[in-house]
DNA sequence: TAGGAATATCGGGAAAAACCGATATATATT
DNA sequence: AATATATATCGGTTTTTCCCGATATTCCTA
């Protein structure tokens, strides 16, 4: 875990929001035939959609958020769905109480 | 408390470590003549010299840490001192905890 | 195997952050 | 008042981040 490549991921309002969304998937995103959001979680496109960035963009901030282990990712024929690591979460809010 | 700003402070290397030099002041500073440094905290001078950074850049960082809330100041006549606020580091542990 | 759909990567222009040196301000001392 | 010391602020250069369009890659289907 590096808490400076956390702190630099979290460094975006996009990117906060975006973890919003994937905190409850089912209340942001519309159930589609493959989605199962708990499992699996979200595909680029909808969340790029919510975004209003471009799909380039929006591509590189989940990378940015996965890299820093904030996020996990799955490939699922030509879909990539992410969601959040919630131990990743959990490890960071202990870090700051006890560490930082 | 504005997670943005807070998540941006963080976002530096030398940032960081000046959290953590005042997570121990007795530990990473010299005590002088005025300094009491859990009631008041530890003057910017000895900070900067710590960091090896100029002047100029690190009363920037102080001050950007101070308005993101993690630090408080005092004023004693030429000094001022800065110590964390560690209810600050209490309500982003919890808030990561549970909203983010 | 050709074409389409979803995502990733690349190159670049604009904006923000990282620093710096110079200077301003505030306080203390003589 | 003049000088010295500690800190803050200002203006500017370099580096990084933001975000885009274009293109490459991967996988699916006809």
């Amino acid at each position: 875990m590096d808490q400076l490549t956390i702190f630099k991921a979290l460094s975006n309002k996009t990117r906060l929001q975006i973890l919003e969304w994937l905190k409850e998937p089912e209340k942001y995103f519309s159930a589609e035939e493959n989605a199962d959001f708990e499992q699996i979680g979200v595909c680029v496109g909808q969340i790029q959609q919510k975004c209003g960035l471009t799909q380039s963009t929006v591509s590189e901030y989940l990378a940015l958020l996965l890299h820093a282990g904030l996020l996990e990712s799955t490939r699922i024929g030509q879909w990539t769905y992410y969601k959040r690591n919630e131990e990743a979460f959990q490890q960071l809010s202990d870090f700051i109480k006890s560490a930082l």
